[in-house]
DNA sequence: TGCAAATATAGGACGAGTCATATATGACTT
DNA sequence: AAGTCATATATGACTCGTCCTATATTTGCA
């Protein structure tokens, strides 16, 4: 679902390509929280389209293979506004990390310590990542409004990992008191 | 994946049936950060069985029905300590929230402002609840330290909650400043 | 000359997870 | 007597997401 409606959002900057689509908008944009691979792109967008949501139209590239270029429909947008004005379900906690440190105990002091921090490191590789991150400069008052929510988003990601390695150091500190055996 | 080694760990406890498994573990335990529904457990039980991981023993409840009493094997003991004991990718992101969000530009202020905040009091719902959530009292040394990794995912879960509020508040706030359209 | 990268779309196979349904019985409630 | 709850297991159908592969052409680099 969520897929469905992340094309058709980036579908309202302009009519596009399922390339163009991926590559240009989706993997510098919404891969960061929805992540997605081409074979899904092309077969979401084939289902959009065969439910009204987008219509495509065969180019010529002189050249380079034909492309589709794919555009919302007015349905798709009623489809698209409802669904942002919507209230959804919180989607449930799925973290395999937290199944893995729930049998901690099944490990030695050491061991566990060594996931630990493998974990720690890699997450504030990926705060530093974030943190690095930065958006295009706003050339229109649209795109500025729209800059203002994927700063939110990539605030979001920020905190996030942030918060995971408050967490990681405190149960770091936690193990590492705990007596080896 | 996580779901077979989540059920390894739990049947390090004790052999017991799939529905004890489920009902008296599964689902004051991991289902909080794995949640899975029955009919996903007793097929990860056969896959399990068929793997060699566990092995079962039919038993007759006199008067309620047959069940079968699975039982870890020292083979899957192994892939179980293997498992806990590496270090595995973090997972992606994948949040439809964020989805939602990154569209804000396509909704009113006012709407987006009753997106946001409908989504803070679900979240300040659930921190609520787990900060009620009380782990058990133990009754013994093994039980003692398995507790302490039940209170690391717990606490990760508190965490994770005061961070989407805070950063929800955020949200809110830079929303509310903008200019209505 | 040859090879990789970028452009462009698509299908098969599979695993994971969800939903609905089927079957069976004892115990307790209305 | 009828209904619901708890106990107990299992399958079919479906969606979503991932991986692998196939196809086709231009541009640029070594």
């Amino acid at each position: 679902m969520s897929l469905s409606f992340a094309i058709l959002g980036l579908l309202t900057f302009q009519p596009m390509s399922g390339y163009t689509l991926k590559s240009r908008y989706f993997d510098r944009s919404i891969a960061h929280f929805w992540p997605a691979d081409q074979a899904q792109i092309y077969r979401t967008l084939q289902q959009l389209e065969a439910g009204g949501a987008v219509e495509s139209e065969v180019v010529d590239n002189s050249g380079r293979p034909n492309s589709k270029l794919y555009a919302i429909t007015s349905a798709g947008r009623e489809s698209l506004e409802g669904w942002l004005a919507a209230t959804h379900k919180i989607a449930p906690l799925r973290d395999a990390f937290l199944v893995q440190l729930y049998f901690g105990r099944l490990l030695s002091r050491d061991q566990m310590l060594v996931v630990l921090q493998g974990r720690r490191a890699e997450h504030a590789r990926q705060l530093d990542y974030f943190r690095k991150l930065q958006l295009p400069e706003p050339d229109s008052d649209q795109m500025r409004r729209q800059l203002l929510f994927g700063e939110m988003t990539l605030d979001f990601a920020r905190r996030n990992e942030a918060m995971m390695l408050d967490w990681l150091d405190a149960c770091i500190a936690t193990v590492a008191a705990l007596s080896d055996d």
